[in-house]
DNA sequence: TATACTAGACCGACTGGTCCGTCTCCCCCA
DNA sequence: TGGGGGAGACGGACCAGTCGGTCTAGTATA
């Protein structure tokens, strides 16, 4: 019946204010009122402040998981997932800028049960994309000389970091962006031959002017 | 006659306490203890715990501005400006990656007059990386598909990023590093004719295996 | 009667910052 | 040469405020 359960209300309300103040700067007295609760519905629904923050880390890392996963499994050949992993990861932002916001800024301050939980999945996230670009390399999609680690780690980069600068209302919509990026990162993994290669023309961004 | 000032002595606890706790979890008294002095010493250097942060920051975007215009002045073509940019950034991960940190993860809670201060020389820093893309676009060099920002902010992340992974001790040097985000951007901006220049071809990554 | 809260006073721990006192170094003049 | 003294650097007890969390009392709904 009522639009919002209380606790949602509260992490749509930590999710805000943590984005854009810091977890630190934020008090349970600011989340409360902002969610138009009370102490004792806060610690109703909440068994610390540090559980909040762990409820919204997890809710996000687990959501990025099934995406990356699922980009994996629909698709053929290696190039094509890392396409469409790009692209997925990129077009997240949309939705859950706030929550990539707080998972990258805010994640020094879970405390250490929590934080060896969320470290674990977000080694699970990483190895994804290490496997992907494995793949690649060994189908000879995608150049050898490139050292799986560092090649992994650059395309996260590039794809996290837009939580840093990505707004709604900017020149270029969340899919344009994906389209670059993924772009950008198809011309520097793939091998000459694969570049060439029909099927694989449409990972190129042809600029709509 | 003494090795260290108080004041460095603070500043290097500070920055090391910062970069494993986050600003807010470390106390005064905790950056007291740890450089060998007292609330006095720290108060006679710093007006405030914000100003402290601000000189962290401060004399890190200094550095990097002055390291990314000369990249640009001692270089002759954009694509080797750009090339020379980049290697530049990644190596000073080698040195700076505690200053980087504290930067990006901390800046939320510069107090407002400082943080506007900041912000003029990131916005001015990013013009750097902006005016390369964009000179290597009017010199034919750069793919002309490219948008300018998008591309520039990628280029950003990728190399920004690597302070959330890179250690010292691990398996690829920063040199390598180095080598290998360039050689991943030049792929991914230059024009086909460009990357066939042979001026151009230092700028690929050979693996030394 | 149980559940899911609201309202908000209150507690104890902790934190940034102050304040006064001391110690050291160097300059000046006898 | 030496001693007086002023300025800056630092020591550390202390204060005032803040914050996470608890607790009691009461309300609405099913």
């Amino acid at each position: 019946m009522p639009s919002r359960s209380t606790k949602q209300r509260i992490t749509d309300s930590a999710l805000k204010l943590f984005e854009e103040f810091g977890f630190h700067a934020v008090t349970v007295d600011t989340i409360v009122k902002d969610s138009s609760t009370s102490k004792g519905g806060f610690y109703h629904n909440f068994r610390s402040k540090d559980e909040l923050l762990y409820t919204i880390h997890d809710s996000f890392i687990t959501y990025v998981i099934d995406k990356a996963v699922e980009a994996h499994d629909v698709n053929e050949t290696p190039a094509e997932k890392l396409y469409e992993t790009v692209r997925s990861f990129v077009k997240m932002f949309e939705v859950y800028r706030p929550h990539v916001t707080v998972f990258y800024q805010e994640s020094v301050y879970l405390s250490p049960e929590f934080y060896e939980n969320i470290k674990k999945k977000r080694k699970k996230y990483k190895d994804l994309m290490f496997k992907v670009v494995q793949e690649g390399k060994e189908a000879g999609e995608f150049r050898e000389e490139l050292p799986i680690p560092i090649t992994s780690m650059a395309i996260f980069g590039m794809i996290n970091w837009t939580y840093k600068w990505y707004k709604a209302e900017g020149e270029y919509s969340i899919q344009e962006i994906a389209d670059i990026y993924a772009d950008l990162i198809m011309h520097s993994v793939l091998t000459e031959e694969a570049r060439k290669n029909p099927d694989y023309q449409c990972f190129f961004y042809r600029s709509s002017n």
